[in-house]
DNA sequence: ACCGAACCGTAACGTTCGTTACGGTTTGAG
DNA sequence: CTCAAACCGTAACGAACGTTACGGTTCGGT
């Protein structure tokens, strides 16, 4: 029961359907029933079980609508040196930050976990493609670019993308799943897709400043 | 219904069954059930009421003593020049890796970010306490008396702290949570290790080696 | 206007599981 | 040995929820 519904024919209403399940993730976590979520959708659960099959197929469907919602930061790549790298960078973590740390994100990531634990779902397979791997598949040819450009110096970029993912995220995203209220303002998150992004330059640029 | 078993007072047989609850939790993760424990713990389930009060009480008495068992790397103050701060680093790295890829850590984890998203119990606190907060109660005063020692210059101890939890971990953690089989082995993991103490030297150290 | 498909709201069914109850057994103190 | 408390194994109860069924309603096509 996985494919009821095709990810490229959705009409407005199963969006609507999916938009209020997202919302239910948000407030019940998995605990959400198929009572509450037809409540919201204003539907019917014959409905929900004829568009998407079972409860698992509900909340597969819902992940992926909002995948496809979610637009990854793009990186551009037309002018490329340090400062220009840096920016990008910057942008990118900013970004980055402010997915990890909204409701929507958190609610998915612990559906996701906790359906990778009792292994009843690829939830969390699904979650990680379009979250951890989406991210390093978009800075991947930024790094590539800019070592092309002698800007930076390494060998693996798939650790080097690690190395910019624990920079960036530490320990935010797993104290935020675990209910650790980090209240993160916008001017806190610059302030530390700056820091990161700084940081990262040191450890990897190829013409480092100097420390003060 | 929290305190029916204080943390101080656990017979030998309390912790045995607390031992079998922990490995229902690695085995079927949050949907374990109280038959399940008692099966495997070869006890009643009268016995499991009488004495954790409930089904939380159970899971969050497991998650206490699974806490008390775990030994957080003891760090040496003893000498403390830059080189023995790396080799502290990277001893105290390579533990928190292979603590942090176990599979009891995992599941804790997993039930706690659950438990974290459903609001129905301390759980994700308790983990958090135990799990993060405790690793940096334990090398905070090394990095202070490391910048003491003027082997380190940082301004915040913390986000010196998380910054070494970012090299360290990247996204080992939240990978493993989701699913993700990285297979890590004890090698892997010193490479790992070393490497992260590097980045951590050459971001904080005082001395830092020239770059090749 | 007519028809059928899709949908809504609600009721009903069956399973799972947390929780409680109970009779038989072990164990340790006096 | 005796007795009471603690414990084991199992059965039973009740609630929650996934799933299905059904009667009434909306709506687009003819």
């Amino acid at each position: 029961m996985n494919s009821h519904v095709d990810m490229k024919e959705l009409t407005a209403r199963q969006q609507a359907v999916l938009d209020a399940t997202l919302a239910a993730l948000v407030d019940e976590g998995d605990a959400l029933t198929m009572s509450s979520v037809s409540r919201r959708a204003s539907c019917s659960k014959e409905t929900l079980y004829k568009w998407f099959g079972d409860r698992d197929g509900l909340l597969t469907a819902t992940v992926r609508w909002q995948a496809s919602k979610v637009n990854v930061p793009v990186v551009d790549k037309a002018t490329l040196d340090a400062a220009a790298l840096t920016a990008t960078l910057e942008s990118f973590a900013r970004d980055w930050l402010t997915v990890i740390s909204s409701g929507t994100s958190i609610a998915l990531n612990r559906v996701a976990v906790s359906h990778a634990g009792s292994g009843k779902s690829k939830l969390g397979e699904i979650v990680l493609k379009n979250g951890r791997n989406a991210m390093g598949l978009r800075l991947e040819p930024v790094l590539l670019a800019a070592r092309d450009a002698e800007i930076l110096a390494f060998t693996n970029v798939q650790d080097c993308f690690r190395t910019f993912f624990g920079l960036v995220l530490r320990d935010t995203q797993i104290r935020l799943l675990l209910g650790d209220d980090l209240s993160l303002t916008q001017t806190q998150i610059s302030a530390d897709a700056d820091n990161a992004s700084a940081q990262f330059m040191a450890l990897y640029g190829r013409n480092p400043h100097s420390k003060g």
